[in-house]
DNA sequence: GTCATCTTCAACCAATCAGTTGAACAAGGA
DNA sequence: TCCTTGTTCAACTGATTGGTTGAAGATGAC
């Protein structure tokens, strides 16, 4: 992860790996422990042990305890982080193209006759 | 990465990287060729140019010709694959919720009198 | 207390990653 | 043509990752 150490980057890292988004697939279903979450995979215990350190770490899992086991449990508003950072920029971006389409149209007002293909051109940065 | 080939991988993985999560907030703004991107870093161009490299395998970057310059381009609609997993689980743990809420109330209206401490229990699995 | 169960810690290994430097390639300008 | 600019390729390095095995902690059952 090297220099990714913010919050942001820990869980978008955590979700990167299939057999983790797994884990919290069947969390999302209810709490579980860890020798349960490791039933379904055929590598060891400690490794999922290890995924589920990492979810942990990210925010995304927290884990009580029940006597010798540890449920685990399924943190789902760390999520509304992601998907605010989504948003954002899938907005900034989609705004652009507004913007952008409103000048393609502006422009072939004003000069009706000369065709421009449509499909958005590359702007050097923000106009 | 490991084994985590799969198109979500390659998206989770390319956002875990606050460098890269940087550089597709700059492109949110405006298309940007490689070395307008490298300029706020200094790391080398080199560098950058594989981060883009990244982000272009994960489909969230594409890429065109101008002369010299490879100005790239931010494909937000992939962010949607993201959206939709996210909101799916975030959903299906917030269903359980509600349906918990829902079985501890009823259980609270039978014994009325026994006091019951609020806070979520774990369940087993799905009820 | 002793034993079995569930989980984590520690050490190791192969693979991947983010960075470097140096060379190559591609295209425009003198 | 030669030179400059923009980008990528190749090889290398140190750090991190996901996996392993074996031992150690906890905790309930006998």
């Amino acid at each position: 992860m090297a220099v990714g150490d913010d919050e942001l980057s820990r869980i978008f890292a955590a979700l990167a790996d299939p057999t983790r988004r797994d884990i919290v697939a069947r969390l999302a279903v209810g709490d579980a422990s860890v020798g349960e979450l490791a039933d379904p995979y055929d590598v060891s215990i400690q490794a999922v042990s290890k995924h589920i350190k990492v979810l942990a770490d990210a925010g995304l899992v927290t884990q009580t305890k029940d006597a010798q086991r540890r449920p685990c449990h399924l943190e789902a508003e760390v999520f509304d982080l992601m998907t605010k950072w989504i948003e954002h920029y899938r907005r900034q971006a989609q705004a652009r193209y507004e913007r952008l389409d409103a000048v393609l149209a502006e422009v072939q007002a004003d000069d009706h006759g000369t065709e421009h293909s449509h499909p958005h051109p590359q702007q050097g940065a923000a106009s």
